[in-house]
DNA sequence: CAGTGGTCTAGACCACGAG
DNA sequence: TCGTGGTCTAGACCACTGG
């Protein structure tokens, strides 16, 4: 290639976003059937040229679409349009605090009981601990102007958690505390619904069998189980994700 | 780098997952505290040198730990370690005979009504619509060995949906015909929690007050609002995510 | 076996923004 | 201003796997 035609290049893509460029083109023309549901579509190498660019290029674009869940790509065997694409919704999860402040409202928390405790069976078996374990068993309330938003029934292991005597959750919540002095390698969420009970009610000022979106979230270091808690939240909140 | 070098590097990382073992080796590093939260952490072309590859190469490592939220990193100012990881929980959204027959059920479905209606209120507001605006109104049940599993309220936009005239909703349901007649670019999803009213708990063969898990999505196509559904699951269902 | 995607390299230019 | 990350290139070797 020429060095008058690189200068060229250079000034008709200033702001130098080809990859995705190249990722949004591709997925217009799977959205517009150009290329169909299962079908094969050219090859990276062939893509680059009629692209223009280097293959590398074209490999970050369609890698991008592959995550997406709407290109399966195989070596050797090429890189398909996905029949049933599984689509990923992203939540983005938040501590409490950030959640309550970004809605405008002042947030403020309050420590309900704190105490070690033998684990109850639901959760031994959930995460298959051995039957005598102990743990320290904390229930907190988050609120947004004064006004409950979400009760919050949490086991946290001192084995996986240094530091755990000495913290105040009177001061700084638990789930911030947790954050800063023990973060996580993995974590595991489920989203449910439940009536609420006497306790749900009482702890989220609503009445009992008022369904509440429940998040139960474990997570776990390379010292094993750090936490495992059940998030109620109060009725009517919502919870957005992207796609 | 001498020739000779070079081939001991080859021998040395034979299965090649560079980038992945730096980002693990970073994610150990800030999990022991090595690097503080908050910390800068050292340049791109440093880190190349002390892992003796490419700075292309730590660059995708430290992207991968700045889209988990891990690192913050700015033109100039460096990479950070975050100090309130917003963390990213993904949903897989697979369609729902899908996601019946991997629960090992018998997926079947029942289309309880059909019709071109106003599109209520509700819809509009949320879509910022023309109150006159009139869709296609579908309502499906989906069941598992016979047990419902989803109760479906859809709306569907047939200016966004060509073809739609045409489309057998007892053959295929309207979740698998959307997906692969009309693909969409953008989905937005909710989560929350409602008390089954008479007409869930009729569809899902449950008692009116029941706490239902409700999702709503939305989908856009470049012709605009493609559908939006209210999916209404039966209690007890768990919704999982990877973080 | 041969063609595909997966990954890495060395180098380059650029946009941004802290100092 | 100038060091940082963001992106791209041309080339290379390799792992996998369909034909």
């Amino acid at each position: 290639m020429k060095a008058e035609e690189d200068l060229a290049d250079r000034t008709v893509v200033p702001a130098s976003f080809k990859a995705l460029n190249i990722a949004n083109d591709v997925r217009r023309r799977i959205v517009e059937k150009e290329w169909q549901q299962g079908a094969l579509i050219p090859a990276e190498a062939d893509l680059a040229i009629e692209f223009g660019v280097a293959r590398a290029t074209v490999n970050k674009a369609l890698q991008l679409l592959a995550d997406e869940g709407l290109l399966e790509r195989r070596r050797r065997g090429g890189t398909r349009v996905v029949v049933n694409p599984v689509r990923k919704a992203i939540f983005a999860i938040s501590i409490h605090r950030e959640m309550i402040e970004s809605a405008g409202k002042l947030h403020s928390h309050r420590v309900i009981s704190q105490q070690v405790e033998p684990v109850p069976a639901e959760v031994l078996a959930r995460h298959k601990l051995h039957r005598d374990t102990r743990m320290v068993h904390l229930r907190e309330v988050h609120y947004g102007d004064g006004t409950p938003y979400v009760y919050e029934d949490r086991w946290i292991n001192p084995a996986a958690v240094p530091g755990l005597d000495g913290a105040d959750f009177h001061h700084l919540n638990a789930n911030e505390w947790l954050m800063a002095h023990a973060p996580y390698l993995r974590a595991e969420l489920d989203f449910s619904a439940a009536n609420a009970d006497a306790q749900d009610a009482r702890m989220l000022d609503t009445r009992s069998g008022n369904a509440l979106l429940i998040v139960t979230r474990a997570t776990w270091n390379d010292a094993g189980l750090v936490t495992h808690v059940r998030l109620a939240f109060r009725p009517g909140f919502v919870m957005a994700a992207e796609v």
